[in-house]
DNA sequence: GTGGTCTAGACCACC
DNA sequence: GTGGTCTAGACCACG
């Protein structure tokens, strides 16, 4: 199975988290299903040019969140996330990240009313990429 | 000089990150005027409860940004920021994060329109603290 | 001839170690009778739903222990207990237990009279689950 | 800080999780109390004789768990357990483990009784070490 | 000095 | 084949 992760090298942001939080949203969203099976952590790093390590801490740490479930010797599966469960995942994702974003504003004495102004622009072009934009 | 710094220990973020930012809003939201002295490195410092080289490293960066000016011997002050300079500082901080609450909500497959209504909510709770909200 | 074998899946506890010690668990106590012919590998693994490969580990396992016989051709038994061989398989396998359940009591400073007082209520409801209660 | 740590050589328990047990045990017992600074990595890595990297795990697994909090630079503390949570922890293991016990004689066909007289003696043999016993 | 990340490579246990 | 553990050593970020 292939998974879409885009790695960002020059990042400060660690290898592994990148990859986490990607698979993480993939699995969250629904787009890999439960019970799926990963690549193995080999393969994985292959596909990913990084170390066998990075990938089996990534699968360890999503693990000890519950969306993974690895057995020895046989694989690392998608795991069973209840339906309320990944509403609560999704929630909290969006929400911090909407606070964090506010509370920007309200630090740099932002108007209520230009912070919701560029809000709208910006949730329209991402989200109707009419011309090339859509993805960060 | 007292400068309003909230240092949350327990964060994830680096203490000088989150001296940085702050003080950086602090700045160009005009709450701290041009031409201000600030603490000195000790004084800050003792009043942060951290350490010097913390708060050394603020003041350099800062400086490096333009937003600090160093003068040997006297302390630092804060500089002149042009009004079209702080307008693009303000815009990039505010965009910057909204981009990035954005594609959070599109990697989970949020829906356009449940994400202009939680962001709605938030703003206003952040904007009309009736109760008790308004800082994170 | 069928055996009950509970495995699961969600344990850490590796495939042939849980079918290994439920196996032994019968053979001792008297549950599966000396000379009893086991069911094929083939036929147990698939009853299982695992792998030849485990239950054949299991197999030569317990028959290094003395606990079964394999004859070529034939099958698999039960091999012949002694009392007092039984009688020692149990008593160690039970006072290992306990010695390790009271070592963490000790190492995490729990008195002498709590722990006694919580065994024996566990030891109740498991000898006596009135309601449902009665495996773990 | 001196901490005690028993490593087994011989045993299949994995380093990490050896010293990750009974560090647990010493916080959770209050043996170390909370705030206390432990060693670095290095020197904890140094006294135990194993890598660097073992010792990060352990606190980091421990950090996930909320025993511990970590500052870079700084370095790694006892967390702040509130008496409850403390109290959980004991319990839980406590129970876990006496559960787990007496499945075992109940899957063996102990009688209750025995088992509740073997419970005893080697309760009062642990806690009352006249003799030379005492640890396991 | 501290912890944080990442590497390459080895060996073992499991299926 | 799979994952699990452990090593030695490097380099970076933080205080």
């Amino acid at each position: 199975m292939w998974i879409p992760i885009q790695l960002n090298e020059n990042s400060a942001e660690p290898l592994y988290h990148q990859v986490e939080s990607q698979l993480r949203s993939l699995i969250i969203s629904g787009q890999i299903k439960e019970g799926t099976l990963l690549p193995s952590i080999r393969e994985f790093a292959g596909g990913l040019n990084c170390s066998v390590i990075t990938v089996r801490r990534v699968y360890q740490d999503l693990e000890s969140e519950g969306l993974l479930r690895t057995k020895q010797g046989t694989g690392t599966f998608v795991a069973k996330v209840g339906d309320a469960e990944r509403e609560t995942f999704r929630r909290e994702a969006v929400e911090e990240a909407l606070i964090s974003a506010v509370d920007i504003g309200l630090s740099v004495k932002c108007e209520e009313e230009e912070l919701k102004r560029l809000f709208l622009a910006i949730l329209h072009r991402k989200y109707h990429p009419d011309g090339k934009e859509g993805e960060a």
